[in-house]
RNA sequence: GCGCCCGUAGCUCAGCUGGAUAGAGCACCAGCCUCCGGAGCUGGGUGUCGGAGGUUCGAAUCCUCUCGGGCGUACCA
């Protein structure tokens, strides 16, 4: 897989992203450039103005090539529209607006074949082809497996899989991973502080040791172990004893993590050890291979990586005086393991204490040679929990950390993971914890839910008055797939005429590129604005419509409207890995 | 000190990589159910987009400086 060029991405969004309305429309225009002798712009812009008095499609072009042609933006934008209205090839009305905006009002006869278009996609709506199947990598959460996840992790699991999910959408090969720290003097000390906890159990005494884990967690791992191991292991030499009581332990809180995330939703193709690149010869070969690079150098006895070459703050260790590794370089072989097992690109989700860290792994991926964008590191940032208008104080120490699984039990996945999605990543989240409890209106999830199970129960009114519509992606849903009536022609469905019908299609029409952009742009979080939109609009949609009436027609087309509106909901929510109530 | 992130309505935040009169929710007030789900809809008013320069037809968005707030700055992971 070579290296994309920006170029060759939005050449790609250009055939896989707009509908074929908008670009029959782009052609139009390029087209009547041409014939005034003006060179369209590498990128014409055509998108839908905030404003709909601004008509559906409007275009900046007078604007950038005013310069070149020697006319004010205005009297350019002028002969633009009148050549675009001698043609009847655009399937729009065009009218000059502004300082020179060239605005489409698209034809209904354009809107309903591009909500026929959608309805006719099969049920994955939003699928493309941006990836092209490049592979990629997207690593997250990752915490240590020496204490319950915290509320970042799990703001980390809810961005990072969701993402995931947007980009497998997107034609992307995507493999999500959780990198697993199990290696190295934070597990030496769980060890130690497991055995503490264990001695204690048996009537000794034994402190938890300096900079130990003090968490109740870790007396429940003790008391878990069987009687015969903890025999066995106690009468082992300290580092040995550490050691075994560390595996097992480590073993009890992956087990424990991977549970609580599969209960959040999240699923991880692979769980990658960090032992297991102690266990084989990677990061010896990392250190080597960074020797070899020349950007390796040796001081009072330890070896130092010259990341400063790549403006990091400082150069780092990746061996200590005493010879033995560090983190970093364990990291080093572990992002060489990624680039060998042949990843176009690798984004790595960091919480906000490792931001410090970005410099110096983009510099390793330097002096390997990567690609500049091969590696991307996305940082997720704090969480505070607000209760009665304030902070809930979290001190690890004192084990007073709210895990994910007593969030979970107190607000629920589906409001969790909302409510982690709807700020965007690197902004500090305050998740407040009164809302969430709310099962009200007040609670943006319940209103997009809402609107969801109010077009399923729309849709099995329409069917037992015999309103029902071919739809084959309800098969086994529980809903009427109404496998009697076709879809309605384009013309049938140029009744809807609405505003609010037309804000909807046009909604509705957006979402495959409006996916798109948000992950490219790495931000998930735009989903739940998307879907608090949409949901607004189809409210206001069902109180200025009846699907159910007398003239069939208008009926059908109405019902084909919400049958598109339920899927793109659908797809919305099942991105977050939300449910989808078909009623509530 | 250096680095990163964030400053947008009373509060919490959107603003889709530069577009037209900057938008939602919450909170406050007033309306809307013989009718497909009222967890809904409709109206009512709020802004020196932290500040100052710059780039250009055009800036909340890009650049520089600056002021606030947060986080990070280990031969820990």
């Amino acid at each position: 897989m070579g290296r994309r060029t920006g170029r060759d991405v939005r050449d790609l969004r250009r055939v896989s992203g707009g509908s074929e309305l908008k670009e029959q429309i782009r052609a139009a225009l390029e087209s009547t450039l041409r014939d005034l002798q003006l060179e369209p712009p590498a990128q014409i812009q055509l998108d839908a103005p905030r404003d709909k008095r601004h008509g559906d499609l409007s275009s900046n072009v007078a604007l950038i090539l005013a310069r070149a042609s020697g006319l004010n933006p205005r009297a350019l934008a002028a002969r633009i529209v009148e050549r675009l209205q001698e043609r009847d090839d655009c399937g729009a009305d065009v009218d000059l607006a502004g300082p020179g905006f060239i605005n489409f009002r698209v034809h209904s006869s354009g809107v309903s074949a591009a909500l026929r278009e959608l309805l006719r996609t099969g049920v994955e709506v939003g699928r493309c082809d941006a990836g092209a199947g490049a592979r990629v990598q997207l690593e997250f959460v990752s915490a240590n497996p020496t204490g319950p996840l915290n509320v970042v992790s799990a703001r980390a699991a809810a961005y990072g899989s969701t993402l995931a999910a947007m980009l497998s959408l997107c034609g992307y090969e995507v493999q999500s991973e959780f990198y697993v720290n199990d290696a190295g003097r934070q597990i030496e000390l769980l060890g130690a502080s497991v055995r503490a906890r264990l001695t204690e159990l048996r009537g000794g005494a034994q402190p938890v040791p300096e900079g130990g884990y003090q968490g109740d967690y870790v007396r429940e791992i003790a008391a878990a172990i069987p009687g015969a191991d903890a025999d066995a292991w106690l009468a082992l030499p300290d580092a040995e004893s550490d050691a075994a009581f560390g595996a097992f332990a480590v073993e009890r809180m992956v087990d424990s993590q991977r549970g609580n995330l599969a209960r959040f939703g999240v699923r991880y193709d692979r769980w990658f050890r960090e032992s297991e690149l102690h266990g084989s010869d990677a990061v010896s070969e990392a250190r080597d291979e960074l020797e070899r690079s020349g950007y390796v150098y040796e001081r009072d006895g330890a070896l130092f990586f010259r990341s400063t070459t790549w403006n990091d703050a400082k150069d780092r260790v990746l061996v200590r005086s005493d010879g033995t590794p560090t983190y970093f370089l364990a990291d080093a072989a572990y992002h060489r393991n990624k680039h060998d097992r042949g990843f176009a690109k690798v984004i790595n989700v960091w919480g906000p204490d490792h931001h410090g860290h970005i410099q110096r792994m983009q510099a390793l991926a330097r002096a390997f040679g990567y690609p500049e964008e091969w590696l991307e590191v996305v940082i997720v940032q704090q969480v505070n929990l607000v209760e009665g208008g304030e902070k809930v104080k979290m001190s690890k120490r004192a084990g007073q950390l709210i895990t994910l699984a007593e969030l979970m039990d107190e607000v629920g996945e589906d409001v969790a993971r909302y409510f982690f999605l709807m700020r965007q990543h690197a902004s500090h989240l305050d998740f407040d914890l009164d809302l969430a409890r709310r099962q009200s209106d007040e609670n943006p999830v319940y209103y997009v839910k809402y609107a969801y199970a109010r077009i399923c129960s729309i849709i099995r009114k329409a069917a037992s008055s015999g309103l029902r519509l071919r739809a084959p992606e309800l098969e086994g849903s529980g809903l009427d797939p109404g496998a009697d009536a076709p879809l309605p022609q384009a013309a049938a469905l140029e009744r809807l005429e609405e505003p609010a019908e037309r804000e909807l299609v046009q909604q509705l029409v957006d979402y495959p590129g409006f996916v798109r952009r948000a992950a490219e742009a790495r931000e998930p979080h735009r989903l739940t604005t998307y879907s608090e939109e949409l949901a607004r609009t189809f409210h206001r949609f069902y109180h200025e419509q009846r699907v159910i009436q007398e003239d069939r027609d208008l009926g059908l087309a109405r019902l084909a409207l919400c049958h598109a509106t339920r899927r793109v909901l659908a797809s919305a929510l099942h991105l977050m890995a939300i449910e989808a109530p078909q009623s509530m």
